[in-house]
DNA sequence: AAAAAATATTGAACGTGTTCATTTTTTGAG
DNA sequence: CTCAAAAAATGAACACGTTCAATATTTTTT
């Protein structure tokens, strides 16, 4: 039987991704230690690092997961055809908001982040990077999609201005998980009279 | 005498500050240990702990030295009283751009931002976090000084706009530093593409 | 100037992420 | 079925940031 090492293998990488992800949530990142989700998975430290290059990949896969559920949620608010500037930026970007934080705490967040900054070459980072990518190239293109429906002026530069909008969405985002006291209303609040501005100007027929 | 303390204090924190910008230098942060710093400042581990809170502490100083002189040269292009806005913006992040690596190397960068964000109660995680928020003012004032001289319209929002721009100059550079392939110029070309439209719409006067 | 109090220094010990030589398990050829 | 080679698992050892009880130094009090 050739599968049965496949097998095994398939079903311990579950059950680390299980036990670590379980862990993070309980006891957070820094406290939920590699021989707690090892023993928690019935594996050994020493596997553990067989399957996880480190700790920081560990959660990198749980954002993954994240993201790619944030994607799916932002393709259908460009899908809705609305037709305003402002208020079409803000449903997409309360969908980004809105789902951050259903499997991932803030603190998750600011390991995360932390992580794809301060080890860019890690193979999850690489993939956190590809996926903000994603999200940024997901504005750009509602921006496109109002333009050819004669809401964005024609001589915008939708590419230029989804990036500059995602950066400051995200770099938003990264002060919202830094402070304990800032909520997802506040954060939004703020994002919107960031981006009213642009908004507006796009929105000006010359 | 009661000056004794207080001076050997000063010339123990100077000369751990020292060893310490100068190990990260050298070897990169990771690779600069507690005790080389220590050892380099002729104390004991012990004292380098009742100096700093901890390693990323000791990286926030230097940080903190280059930010403080970033702005000053901002405030320098605000004063030239410029009369394009995607000019003036140009020069204003290239004064950020050009100065960011003179004392941190890119990889201190990374490590510096991955703290801030990892740990955003540490005092001078906070130092920073006020740092990036004078930079942010900044742009705004540049915006006001132009919009005052009738160079951005009159109903444009400066403040959201300059936090806006800023948080795509920020952004822009934490891909710059992930990035150990991308230079200075690359990042300023894009950069100023992002900003085009703006700037542009800025300055269409209704 | 001696003693007491306050403050600073020290380095061995600790915790936890990571590595790696050894052992165990699985595979497929003969 | 046997066995040698490949793959995977293991946990003790290691590295390094951090802590803290013991020691030393400086300041204040008497």
């Amino acid at each position: 039987m050739s599968g049965l090492r496949a097998q095994k293998k398939a079903d311990k990488n579950r059950r680390i991704l299980e036990a670590a992800t379980t862990l993070f949530r309980k006891v957070g990142y820094d406290s939920a230690r590699i021989e707690d989700i090892a023993d928690m998975a019935g594996v050994s430290v020493g596997t553990f690092y067989n399957y996880y290059k480190n700790k920081g990949d560990m959660l990198m896969a749980t954002v993954s997961m994240e993201v790619e559920e944030v994607l799916a949620a932002g393709d259908q608010v460009i899908g809705r055809e609305l037709d305003d500037v402002g208020k079409a930026l803000s449903e997409l970007i309360s969908k980004y908001y809105d789902h951050s934080l259903t499997y991932l705490s803030k603190e998750m967040w600011r390991t995360a982040m932390s992580l794809s900054i301060g080890q860019p070459e890690t193979p999850f980072s690489k993939r956190y990077t590809a996926l903000d990518h994603r999200l940024s190239k997901q504005v750009c293109d509602l921006f496109r999609s109002l333009q050819t429906r004669g809401i964005v002026r024609k001589d915008v530069d939708c590419d230029a201005t989804g990036e500059l909008v995602f950066n400051n969405v995200n770099m938003m985002f990264i002060e919202f998980v830094k402070d304990e006291d800032m909520d997802i209303d506040g954060l939004k609040a703020e994002v919107t009279r960031q981006n009213a501005p642009v908004a507006a100007l796009m929105s000006d027929v010359l």
